[in-house]
DNA sequence: GATTGTTTTGCAACTATGTTGCCTTTTTAT
DNA sequence: ATAAAAAGGCAACATAGTTGCAAAACAATC
């Protein structure tokens, strides 16, 4: 790997925390990395394995609340009461998450991945009630699973 | 309410623990109690609250645990990481739950109700991923709090 | 690039939540 | 009524999450 991409990389966190209004820190920076580098969502018990032995635990659960604050991740509810995080796409702002993307939680190798091209369907209520947001989890097993 | 009631509740309660292979003893009464008592389901924080007084915090643990085993209540996972419970209807069975029903977590009251009417609907997946089981959460507004 | 005001971090202490082993009590079956 | 089996209570522990405050890092300005 070049210099030259290390750097975006480098050019591609600061920017997204300036747009956010949040200062560029060591530890924002080094959670933001462990969310590009891999593809599914991570567990706040990930996130504190990988980036703790660095950081505070305290400072992980502020940094990770400041992203879902500014809308930079976003939390996915799962069935074994383990919140998971996110990246969310361009399109989410402060405050204001547009993700109406499913969720898959892979049964074998306990990964969870955004789905974003499956968008969650229209679900018909029963008289009264008034739907503001919609939560699909599916569990089975991931592409890379099936063998 | 007659006597009558109150012992088929009892009835009730007993027949549903006996058909599950579990011995009827006072705390699993009280907290099947709780659950018929309501609509809604219900935390595990609110069941210790309830129940807490009378049985030890482990007992609250380990009865919902086996309520669950046995198919007598199922788990609904939501965004704030508790975990709530829900009676399930007759037909599930032990480590066999055909809750293909939507859940509702209401915004304004944090109920959290099982609309057993609302059918899970179809998930088209990208190829490759193979679903197991669809969970569903709605939030919005309920029934009652709708002025 | 030093200085100053603001934000963030680390630490310590605390609360809440969940688990395990062991002994006592309750329940069930005979 | 009694004995075997199951469940409950207690204590101790492990993990998860929160709060206040002083020290350190950061951003903005000169």
């Amino acid at each position: 790997m070049s210099n030259k991409t290390i750097q975006d990389i480098e050019n591609r966190i600061a920017s997204l925390l300036k747009r956010s209004d949040l200062s560029v820190t060591e530890s924002r920076r080094k959670i933001l990395h462990l969310f590009l580098e891999q593809p599914g969502a991570l567990a706040h018990g990930d996130i504190e394995r990988k980036a703790g032995e660095k950081f505070d635990r305290v400072t992980v659960y502020r940094t990770l609340q400041a992203f879902v604050d500014k809308g930079i991740i976003h939390t996915i509810p799962t069935a074994d009461n383990s919140i998971r995080y996110a990246l969310c796409k361009d399109d989410c702002s402060a405050g204001h998450h547009h993700d109406h993307h499913i969720h898959f939680v892979c049964t074998n190798c306990n990964n969870t991945y955004c789905l974003d091209d499956v968008v969650t369907p229209e679900i018909k209520l029963p008289k009264g009630y008034q739907a503001e947001h919609v939560e699909v989890v599916v569990e089975g097993v991931c592409k890379n699973c099936k063998g």
